[in-house]
DNA sequence: TCCATATTTCCATTTTTATCGAAATATGAA
DNA sequence: TTCATATTTCGATAAAAATGGAAATATGGA
């Protein structure tokens, strides 16, 4: 992942509905559920809504798939991963930085590992 | 965390060049460097260089410390643990949805802890 | 076909954010 | 004091993002 990336998928999360509607589709799971329930959910007009769900696609952090009349949108955890992968690169110089998470990706730690994801 | 502040936060990270401050300091350690020499590796002037890091420091990304005539910031590391702790909440159901960092905070994991730290 | 529902696109408007020169302020050194 | 350097504030402008009604499109059912 690249900075300008990912500095385009946090901006797509740093907003209250479309943080929510992401939240909403992490904690839906795998199968995710369709926009109209969102809306509802969260109480966002449709063209407003789907503004969002565009741009939370366009960056990778949601998928849509159509089914019949409905589209199922669903998170989509690996840009997750990748963006906390990234935010956490090089941290701390080998300090437990983040004990809530122990996501820090550190020097000492990526020794042991074949391939580095970033360099 | 809350919704709306973790929005800020996202939001803060979401701009090429405050991500790019964010994680100099990141890996620059907790000793942090001056506001100036962040100035010069990046290539921001002077006015927008302070736009940005007022702006970190509002969300409490970063913190500043005067030493003499400099401004050392450094990075709040327990800020984006936070944060990253709030994007994992309760997702994926259990599933290991975020094999790069670990840092998924299921339901079943959470079962085991005392305290939740959301609810 | 015709209708109902789900979702998106269009469009005009409003709101928010970013930019950076110049001036102001802060600190310490000579 | 006077000067040099570090950083912020001011202010005007430009650029980007958000909003939501109305119309358009897509899909399947009657």
């Amino acid at each position: 992942m690249e900075i300008l990336n990912a500095a385009e998928i946090l901006a797509a999360l740093g907003h209250e509905s479309r943080l929510a509607i992401f939240r909403l589709l992490v904690q839906a799971g795998p199968d995710g559920i369709n926009a109209s329930a969102i809306g509802e959910q969260l109480g966002i007009p449709n063209a407003t809504l789907s503004f969002h769900l565009s741009h939370l696609s366009r960056v990778g952090l949601i998928k849509g798939e159509r089914e019949s009349r409905f589209i199922h949108y669903s998170a989509a955890y690996e840009t997750m991963d990748e963006l906390i992968a990234f935010l956490a690169h090089n941290c701390c110089q080998g300090k437990a930085c983040l004990p809530k998470t122990s996501a820090c990706d550190s020097v000492a730690k990526r020794r042991n590992k074949k391939t580095d994801p970033q360099e």
